[in-house]
DNA sequence: CTAGGGTTAG
């Protein structure tokens, strides 16, 4: 059954262009096959005898008609064979001579000024994609003062459909006088390009408005995701009472969907039912299946689909979607094979879902399956497919992929590639990533940002600033990429001076960018730059979102401030398992383990599910505070929930339990550690057994976090410190004189203070500060004083 | 010569 279709497929061509030529070229092609001999072979009879001469003003106007009408055959010949493979090719390539003769018969007998004469040689030539002659005959029309509005219409959308927007817009400029028409394709192809400032002003110049026209300019609005600008034009277009047709409901259900206006799409849909568009259109009717289901209600969207008399790729498509948006990919792997036809847009869908709730490998496995089914992928589909390869960090998948879009070519396509530059950075190769953004032809502002964000994700952040400097333009996402990537390489400092520049370069920070800034104030312990950053959230009017008021409860239990924090968490409006792990955790961290396990009661009582890192952050407050058997309870309370422990868990719970002395426990709990690769477990338990003297555990400790670590500086110190603390110095000399020899260097403890936007560090290891000298002596006077 | 605007995925 499938394999009937596969080898269909090919030759069919796409349903939209199957029924365009249903509706309009079939007929015309038919029209043109019937008379085309006749009138041609006679006229080649009266071309052998030579050209007659037009004697009154009726016989040339007669003859003008003759010759407009053979040129139209012509071209009908020529646009029937673009369009359709099965029309006879020898039928229309004899007749481009056929048309150059009678051309020349034309300019002869003087009937090539003639209106109609002219624009039927310009759009003959068209026909026959002479684009040489289309422009000799437009200059000739012009010159003979023949050009129409027509000829001018024709020759604008001819230079938009070469992609030659400039020449069309001189063309444009140059008319005598513009049309409706020509005002339409400009500001279409305008918007289409993302050029909304240009289009918006050609729209408030345009005198009269037609139905294309307005429609025209609410599909670009919809295209550049204005959605509110689209249904303004539609009040404007109700207002000079031009009435909508199907494909203006079509566009204004995307615009309502896009703007979530979905009581006006419903209102809109009402008056595409009265009007009588709605029946008639199975565009309109797919639309409603994606307007039902952005409004989430997937039941009716199926009702649609059900009800529907006939349903194409399109309906299915939908369906498809209507499946994977409720999570169900089975269901929607299910529709797809029952599909009497699949395209790549179908494929696409389901492989995009997929790879938006990260199930990357299954995403790649579709892609394979789309390629074995005979569609070709499209950009979005190599975009998708792709960022599935990425997070997989599937290096050869995709170098594969992108061998494939290179053939197709599509590798220069600014989608793909910044999906390309996003893959082989996050398969550690900048060098690859970089080669493909040197030689892409032109660049927007995203695959900067995807070059940027890569050297970052890579922690080369002295290429991403080189990058980040160089950049043409920048947008919140440039600066937000810049920053994060501070942030994440826990360059802190760095990433509030991005901040500073973003606000001194006039963009506005978003979300995003207060959860990096806020980070890095938490980190810093800058409660004032943290308070500062607070402020400008408030400003912005976003401090109600519940990202900003996690991160700055965060911000405030960081820098020590719990007042705030608590405040900011009890002033939430809404708070998400995010925003109580960071509460329980703030607790924790400063000391209130009871307040901090009491708040995990709270958080449980009103319905709200841990996850592992609220779990963490308990056991954290337990083991920070001796609670070892509410850290029993709840490491098995964690585990009833479903919630497997992960090595970071067990870390803490053999803390706990070595720091108690149970030491034989935590070397028990350990061994059951799924993962055993868990370093700092082994160093916890070491020190423990340093406290406790207990020298059996501990070397076997000591053994483990060697085997594990060889280059582990705190197992060296533990070790060598517990055997110091059994009086083994022999033992504790020959550590030290082992880490001298790996010529390692024990890592020490670093602590700092903010004194007037100043960073002051200081060093367990060294006294590297300035005034240290200073420093200790008022110190030594306040030790004093206090001692009084 | 009756144009010019279009449904599904990202």
């Amino acid at each position: 059954m499938r394999a009937a279709v596969r080898t269909n497929r090919p030759r069919r061509p796409p349903p939209a262009a199957t029924a365009k030529l249903a509706s309009s070229s079939r007929p015309k092609l038919e029209k043109a096959q019937v008379p085309l001999t006749l009138p041609l072979k006679s006229f080649k009879l009266r071309l052998a005898n030579g050209p007659p001469l037009a004697p009154t003003p009726k016989a040339f106007k007669s003859y003008a008609e003759t010759c407009a009408t053979l040129l139209r055959l012509c071209r009908a010949a020529a646009t029937a064979t673009s369009h359709a493979a099965h029309a006879s090719s020898s039928s229309s390539s004899d007749r481009l001579p056929l048309a150059l003769s009678l051309h020349a018969h034309a300019v002869r007998s003087g009937v090539a000024a003639d209106r109609s004469v002219a624009s039927h040689l310009l759009t003959t030539y068209a026909a026959f994609a002479r684009a040489a002659e289309r422009d000799r005959a437009f200059g000739d029309c012009v010159a003979a003062d023949a050009a129409s509005s027509f000829t001018y219409d024709f020759m604008v959308s001819e230079h938009v459909k070469a992609g030659d927007i400039a020449s069309a817009r001189r063309l444009f400029d140059g008319m005598p006088e513009r049309t409706v028409v020509s005002y339409t394709t400009m500001v279409d192809a305008l918007m289409k390009r993302g050029r909304v400032a240009e289009a918006v002003e050609l729209y408030e110049q345009c005198p009269s408005g037609s139905v294309a026209f307005f429609t025209a300019t609410i599909s670009g609005f919809v295209r550049n995701e204005l959605h509110h600008n689209a249904l303004g034009i539609f009040r404007k277009m109700l207002s000079c009472s031009v009435r909508p047709n199907g494909i203006t409901f079509l566009c204004m259900i995307k615009a309502c969907v896009g703007a979530g206006e979905f009581g006006l799409a419903l209102s809109i849909v009402g008056l595409a039912i009265k009007s009588n568009f709605f029946e008639s259109s199975i565009e309109v009717q797919n639309s409603l299946i994606t307007l039902y289901l952005r409004m989430g209600d997937a039941a009716a969207a199926r009702k649609v689909f059900d009800e529907m008399d006939v349903k194409d790729v399109v309906s299915w498509t939908a369906l498809l979607d209507v499946y994977s948006e409720s999570g169900d990919l089975d269901g929607a792997r299910r529709v797809l094979d029952a599909m009497p036809e699949r395209n790549e847009v179908s494929w696409g869908t389901l492989i995009a879902r997929h790879e938006q709730r990260g199930n990357a490998a299954e995403a790649v496995k579709l892609y394979s399956q789309m390629l074995a089914d005979g569609c070709r992928p499209n950009i979005s589909c190599f975009s998708s497919v792709l960022s599935a390869c990425a997070s997989l960090e599937d290096l050869r998948g995709g170098a594969r992929i992108h061998a494939c879009s290179l053939k197709m070519g599509s590798s220069t396509n600014v989608f793909v590639s910044s999906s390309l530059i996003d893959m082989y950075c996050k398969c550690k190769k900048c060098r690859d990533a970089q080669t493909i953004f040197d030689t892409l032809p032109q660049k927007n502002t995203v695959c900067w940002n995807s070059l940027v964000s890569g050297y970052s994700y890579n922690g080369k952040m002295v290429e991403a600033m080189y990058l980040f400097k160089k950049m043409p333009a920048r947008n919140l996402a440039s600066w937000n990429t810049i920053i994060s990537g501070y942030a994440q390489n826990r360059q802190f400092v760095d990433a509030l001076k991005s901040f500073n520049a973003m606000l001194a370069s006039g963009q506005v920070p978003g979300e995003i960018t207060f959860s990096s800034v806020l980070l890095a104030c938490a980190n810093l312990c800058s409660l004032v730059t943290g308070k500062m950053a607070h402020a400008k959230t408030i400003k912005l009017g976003i401090e109600e979102s519940i990202f900003i008021g996690t991160a700055l409860s965060d911000m405030y239990a960081k820098s020590g401030d719990l007042q705030s924090s608590k405040r900011m968490f009890y002033l939430m409006p809404e708070r998400n398992d995010v925003t109580w792990t960071a509460m329980i955790q703030g607790l924790a961290e400063n000391g209130f383990a009871e307040e901090s396990i009491l708040l995990f009661e709270d958080m449980v009582a009103t319905g709200m599910t841990p996850n592992e890192h609220t779990f963490l952050a308990l056991l954290f407050a337990c083991s920070h505070s001796g609670l070892v058997e509410q850290a029993i309870h709840y490491f098995d309370k964690m585990q009833a929930w479903g919630i497997s422990p992960t090595e970071k868990h067990y870390t803490c719970m053999v803390d706990v339990l070595a720091r108690a002395g149970r030491l034989i426990e935590a070397e028990a709990l350990l061994m059951k550690t799924p993962s055993k690769s868990e370093a700092n477990s082994w160093a916890a338990l070491l020190s423990a057994c340093n406290t406790y003297k207990n020298e059996e555990i501990g070397e076997r400790a000591a053994k483990r976090l060697h085997e594990l670590e060889k280059d582990n500086t705190a197992g060296y110190v533990l070790l060598s410190n517990m055997y110091a603390s059994c009086g083994r110095w022999k033992d504790a000399a020959r550590i030290r004189v082992l880490m001298k020899g790996t010529t390692l260097k024990k890592d020490g403890g670093c602590s700092w203070v903010q004194v007037r936007g100043q960073y002051h560090a200081f060093f367990s290891w060294e006294a590297k500060h300035p005034l240290s000298m200073e420093i200790d002596e008022i110190l030594d006077l306040l030790m004093w004083e206090s001692s009084l």
